[in-house]
DNA sequence: TCATTGTGACTGACCAGTCAGTCACAATCA
DNA sequence: TGATTGTGACTGACTGGTCAGTCACAATGA
């Protein structure tokens, strides 16, 4: 970050072959019979390296973490990071970007057919549940949350491409809900916020307090519900 | 954190009078006419340093805080702060129970009088916008939800003395709502965390992306307070 | 005067980032 | 096919800078 290069090498060689961009581990083995090509190789402990950061970011946080333990969980020397990574930085944003926006594709389908909208905000959360809160992508949500402020850029990129898309989505969804009278309350589709806070805060919960007092967050969400569509008590 | 101290020095001495935990900065310049004396010096030593600590905490994260900061801010040498706090988790420890629990003994009054409950819950919502949402308290939940993985006892201190007596007053307060017919959803009592989630969000929302798209809080939470009491619109 | 309080230069651990060297594998050749 | 050479991915010891915590000394004031 702060190094002066010796040799002004101002252009940094970055490999990683065609901006693979998946985030789940690839299940081959390296000791594969069949000779793993170069790329593959390079994109399969691309892939390490990142599922070891989100485990090391999340455990301690940006700031706290060493790259060195990044490597070892990764099985991979220091200097491997840097092959694929230009700084600590870069790694933590690639981390956000691999980790969250394929599920917010996942997430923000289109509003199909002749479902009940109660239904659609029921698999909303179930699917938030399901893929986030009990992965271990709830531990970047809280890393976002917590670092944020420190990384303006990280911030805005993470409320471009998640929050925003993800908030229309559900403001789409509730004004449906309103048109067809299923929704009593406008303020709602004003501030869609409102629909996703308890699943934030049940982030935050289990993180920080599940140990000591574990949160039934799909008996929470259901009572959600219940207050979003004015019923007094769930099926 | 993981500094092993080269002498065992078992007791740490520890400074500081009666343990004042009074959180404004003092009013009080130093250069005073009328000489304060020690302890009173000591106390506002203190306050300046858990002030000075607050901003750069809340700035920085705790890992990426660097005390001699806190001491420049707090107009004091950096062994000073060794005098107050034994160590830098200390003083971080300190910030966080200075801060929050005296708001939480404002927050927590008496269910009182005649009242409807949804003036009580609006009180409530304007008091913890006025004392926490809109000052640098909220720079310290978003603190623990940051640092509290990484701080256990801190997360269980606030968890103790934040947290659940905040929760069980809301509680009480949304049964009574219940109790007198004002509040349909039952559901709402066994998850008081659905009545503060959207404050949550909002402090967290401000911190991250105030600056790209602010949140307008007030109206947010009158619609969530809609929401709460069955209305479709606001006053 | 002397006990208490404050100071800031200093120490030692720590860690992001570097780079000279290694070696697995691919490419080329006989 | 097997031997030779070339390539660049990978390694990890090392550097330079940072910072928590210390302590010998200075300042203060009873």
């Amino acid at each position: 970050m702060k190094r002066v290069p010796t040799h002004p090498t101002s252009v940094k060689r970055q490999r990683g072959g065609a901006s693979k961009q998946e985030s789940e581990a690839p299940g081959r083995t390296a000791s594969s019979d069949v000779p793993a090509r170069r790329a593959e190789r390079a994109a399969e402990r691309r892939a390490a390296i990142l599922h070891a950061a989100l485990d090391e970011f999340g455990a301690r946080g940006f700031a706290a973490a060493r790259l060195e333990d990044v490597a070892k969980r990764a099985g991979v020397a220091k200097g491997t990071i840097y092959l694929h990574f230009a700084d600590k930085e870069a790694l933590f944003q690639e981390l956000i970007r691999s980790v969250l926006v394929p599920v917010m594709n996942r997430l923000t389908v289109e509003p199909p057919a002749e479902v009940p909208t109660r239904t659609l905000l029921e698999i909303f959360a179930a699917t938030f549940m399901r893929e986030v809160a009990t992965t271990r992508r709830a531990d970047v949500l809280r890393l976002i949350m917590a670092e944020g402020v420190r990384f303006p850029s990280l911030a805005e990129f993470h409320f471009r491409n998640v929050v925003e898309p993800g908030l229309a989505g559900l403001r789409r969804l509730i004004q449906r809900g309103i048109d067809r009278g299923e929704i009593r309350n406008p303020g709602l589709a004003e501030f869609p916020q409102l629909a996703v806070a308890p699943a934030m805060l049940a982030v935050v919960w289990q993180g920080l307090f599940g140990h000591l007092s574990p949160l039934d967050v799909e008996a929470m969400m259901r009572a959600h519900i219940d207050l979003i569509f004015g019923e007094r008590s769930g099926a």
